[in-house]
RNA sequence: GUGCCUAUGGUUUAAUGGUAGAACGGCGGGUUGUGGUCCCGCUAGCCUGGGUUCGAUUCCCAGUAGGCACCCCA
């Protein structure tokens, strides 16, 4: 075992993973410029002042060291929190609602796992300075477009703090009980009903207190048959009826569109988020692989960022775990292959040819093809291997023979075959053969 | 952070109380300007430290790293 290590979570991309990544990221930036976000950008490293406080007990998580001026400096633990510096200094230059993206790494010093890495890649969505349900029904149809453009089957689960709120009232539970309570809730997948009520029993709830719980985890059935439930049973509760609200105004709107691969759940158990949720909480999962967890979540925000004068800025947004994506469509078998960019190979006869070759490169390049020219000298037999193993769809022949004829041999390594054009021809052919599959890149 | 399992060339692996064999890969070759098949050659390895032993890659302990579960999350 060599000293070469990678410390564990952290990960290398060779070319073809990194040709993965960027495709994802592309399709999904296409899909935050659909819907009028903008990019924006923040450094990685913060004063670790500005991320503690706002992660509750994940803050030990946070990467932080002293930098070379005695500074406290941390590796930002989100995308979302560095934006209360962010809009605290840029205001007067920011036209509210502010639909912003931001694709970024983030660190965490978590115990890697499954799609679960300690150096990752996040693509945030956020809708700042709006209060509106129809923000957070935008962002839920961000999130449902972005699935549908990846090709995935997903469910997006969504539930609110109002509700959860409710029912800590109802049990008349403290601060400190309610996060046991919601813990044991968010297991709920994993364990099922049974399971989250033992374990309540297990930490001394009372049989009362279980009774309540069980019937909430009982609301199940369609969103309409859900809310109905948790009126039924929570209808008294002060924080009640926001949440109620909120989540009957989201399904109607959600309703007005269709999306073929994604489903919308009301779900109760949705309980967990960081600390600064205030309203819609929600989460995405593959329907074909939950194990992966949710692969974006997100939600409303409302008490985290500030105006100068205190006052708060509403915000909703959702934050998507590229790598986590990335290892959960492998999973399915829905991550695209890709293995190379290269679509022209320009084989090497003779260092004489040089400037031959590179006008031939040229002049490709010029029409916009991606073209490798093979620099080194080498047997043509090795030349064409290596144009294979680096899955370059065309070869160009040229030389001597080539030159001296005006012509330029062209081998399409896809199909095995060979074909001879007259030099003046050659970006045309090209072009056209190229044009004869439309993914020639995919494999 | 806790519990259980694992640790052999770059990768996947076999065998063994007397220091290891293979496959894939890489490199070269099978004559002169043609790949993806085939044949040949070369390349490179027992995670680290201690202990038991005449002798340890092999057994024991610790460390480290990886996997799984818990916890939490993208």
């Amino acid at each position: 075992m060599s000293t070469h290590n990678l410390l564990s979570g952290f990960q290398d991309f060779l070319p073809e993973s990194m040709l993965a990544r960027n495709n994802l990221v592309s399709v999904v930036r296409g899909c935050y410029e659909k819907f009028g976000f903008l990019p924006q950008d923040t450094p990685c490293l913060e004063r670790t002042e500005l991320l503690t406080g706002k992660y509750g007990d994940n803050e030990k998580m946070i990467y932080s060291f002293e930098d070379h001026g005695g500074r406290r400096v941390s590796l930002r633990y989100d995308l979302t929190v560095p934006l209360t510096r962010f809009i605290n200094m840029y205001i007067n230059n920011i036209v509210f609602p502010y639909r912003r993206y931001q694709v970024g790494l983030s660190w965490r010093a978590d115990k890697p796992g499954k799609g679960r890495f300690r150096e990752f890649m996040q693509m945030d969505a956020d809708i700042i300075g709006d209060e509106s349900v129809l923000a957070d029904v935008e962002v839920l149809t961000l999130m449902a477009s972005a699935m549908e453009a990846l090709g995935v089957r997903s469910t997006i689960r969504f539930n609110c703090r109002q509700i959860l709120d409710s029912l800590v009232e109802m049990c008349q539970l403290d601060s400190e009980t309610s996060v046991s309570l919601m813990r044991s809730i968010d297991k709920f997948d994993k364990i099922g009903q049974a399971g989250v009520l033992a374990e309540l029993a297990g930490i001394g709830f009372s049989p009362g207190i279980i009774d309540k719980v069980g019937d909430y985890l009982k609301i199940t059935g369609t969103n309409a048959e859900v809310l109905q439930g948790l009126t039924r049973l929570l209808g008294e509760a002060g924080a009640f009826q926001t949440g109620i609200a909120l989540l009957s105004s989201i399904t109607d709107l959600l309703a007005v569109q269709s999306h073929s691969l994604v489903d919308f759940e009301i779900d109760p158990t949705i309980a967990r988020g960081l600390d600064y949720y205030t309203g819609l909480i929600f989460e995405t999962r593959f329907v074909e692989n939950p194990e992966f967890g949710s692969v974006c979540s997100g939600g409303r925000y409302d008490r985290l960022l500030k105006r100068p004068n205190g006052e708060f800025l509403p915000a909703v947004g959702l934050s998507i775990g590229i790598d986590r994506l990335l290892a959960a469509m492998k999973s399915v078998g829905k991550a695209p292959v890709f293995k190379t960019t290269t679509q022209v190979f320009i084989a090497n006869f003779d260092e004489k040819l040089s400037s031959e070759y590179l006008k031939l490169a040229g002049e490709l390049r010029q029409a916009g093809v991606a073209v490798e020219i093979f620099s080194k000298q080498s047997k043509i037999a090795k030349q064409l291997d290596i144009a294979n193993k680096k899955y370059i769809p065309l070869v160009v022949l040229v030389g001597p023979d080539e030159i001296s004829l005006s012509q330029v041999l062209l081998k399409d390594m896809r199909a095995g075959v060979q074909i001879t054009v007259q030099r003046d021809q050659f970006v045309p052919a090209v072009l056209e053969r190229l044009g004869l599959n439309n993914h020639p890149l995919a494999v």
